[in-house]
DNA sequence: AATGAATGAGTCTTCATTCAT
DNA sequence: TATGAATGAAGACTCATTCAT
């Protein structure tokens, strides 16, 4: 499978370089393949971006599943959502998959689930220290983290920290 | 001007079906108008986006406006936020538009110094009651709510009040 | 008939311009006058395009009756030659009616006549003195001329009198 | 690359037949053959000109070599010209290239100065024996047999030998 | 498994010309 | 006479996808 890491090498230098397109017949010649050979192992542009995903999903998963060991799960949350935007702010395509409701059956739902249930863990614990809302459920909580990273991108990227700091004290128990 | 507006109907049909791609052509073909017509109105797809938005950026100007004067500025923030996000769920590209920087010189960069110069008279007077955080600006406010109307769309909708309180409440002095 | 004038000055404006497109909704635009009124007076491109040759076609057709009556009826060639070859470099649109056929019936092919009328004169005297060949009619200059005008023209102008020698000598009746 | 052969005989046949427009859809669909082949092989039409010139280039090449190596320079000269010129009232579009200045880098431009070579070598031949004017290079040549094509096909193609004729005697050293 | 030539539907855009006002 | 909005045929070009080798 050299050829499949060949693949998304330039996959990734494409979307470094700011072309978010990923058009496989580019990306085929780019990486010295022919176009067949980049259709066998990723059959569409879809497939390819949870390919690139995937990586990421593993960093970030962990990331979670750490943080629903900290001793302050309020803490944890603040250090996971940094964690996770600087994540998207560095990927938008990994943002367009964390944003996605994610096809049954994909790779990426899986991946989805797997964070959303640790997520869910360190909002459980949050809650019990009174220290996130009621309602709020760990997919609202990537969602709104999503919007958070629109929002920095629109802007100059300066704003991240204010942005951040925004969603965290909405996701307080409304006083 | 007729066919103008017709084309105008017609786009706002698009998008309201959820076609976010506006082509010029198609248009054409469903306002029953001759593919040289759209092109005089409208060069190009920005053209006619900016023309969307007009309409919509009136509204919430005015509405903006309005809240200034409301008795309690928070109140009248939060019906702003209200307002202007259903706006944006209504109309994807008018969110666009107010996301973007706003190229110089456009109609559009006009209208949206309007709009923030109305919110921030809103913020200041919010601010005198200690209502809103020192920092945030009507550009940032604009931002964040672009963002929640992202996080909203990804969802199924039902969590529009939800993800505005979440932004209403982090805009808030931190405790 | 002020926008007939009108609408031919802007035609020669583009054509100086180095536009050799003549587009009527183009000119009419510059011309401050609808396409409507371009199309009266000239309802297509060619006749513009001829309306535009017949000054230049009369100075021309005055120069070569000026030439019949000079004394030596060689130099009174070359001198025509080096004019209309001129008037050629000056007006590329001039160049092409010259070198095309003439359509019956057409302004232009009235003019085209009397200019070969003049030049036939002028040929068939300096024919008595043996400085021109035989078999060479106007039709015959003219064309080779305007050959020689797509030869100064591919080339940076400078060989303009070489190229014009070339066909004079070439005119004279071979040793 | 039976393909790219096919399109390049549609192509000549449509110049044949008078089309000098090669339109890469039509040939496409005269040649049975998708657009995208016709793009791949040809991305835009001026390649597809220089790849049909490219045959015509190699024959006229040869020919001027040969014309080099005559026992009478300026009879091989009028062979080369005679040979050229029909070369080019058979291919108007190669009649372009020969006449245009050739882009700098383009494969046309190296098989031009193969040909200017040539036929430098042989002007300079001729020179010797005082059959050519001192100041003509190759270049004034190719440019005014470009010249006396056009005024060939601008008349009904029986002035060919008399045209030439004209250029010829007029290259030779003013009496 | 790998290749890459071929496909052609789809989209954009221009511009000569008409015609109701 | 004059206007200029409207027309739509025509042409250029792209790119996701297939398939014979």
């Amino acid at each position: 499978m050299r050829n499949r890491a060949r693949i998304l090498r330039i996959a990734r230098g494409q979307l470094a370089a700011g072309d978010r397109s990923l058009q496989l017949n580019a990306i085929a010649r780019l990486a010295g393949v022919g176009v067949g050979t980049v259709y066998r192992h990723f059959p569409n542009r879809h497939a390819l971006v949870e390919a690139l995903s995937e990586e990421r999903f593993r960093e970030l998963i962990g990331e979670a599943q750490a943080a629903v060991a900290a001793e302050d799960p309020f803490a944890g949350l603040r250090r996971l959502l940094r964690f996770a935007l600087d994540l998207m702010l560095d990927a938008p395509d990994f943002a367009d998959v964390l944003e996605s409701a994610g096809g049954v059956g994909s790779q990426a739902s899986k991946m989805m689930a797997e964070l959303d249930e640790a997520v869910t863990g360190l909002l459980d614990r949050a809650r019990l220290t009174g220290a996130v809302r009621d309602c709020v459920d760990a997919e609202d909580v990537r969602r709104l983290l999503c919007g958070v990273q629109h929002a920095v991108r629109s802007g100059d990227g300066a704003r991240r920290d204010l942005y951040l700091g925004v969603l965290l004290e909405g996701l307080r128990p409304p006083r």
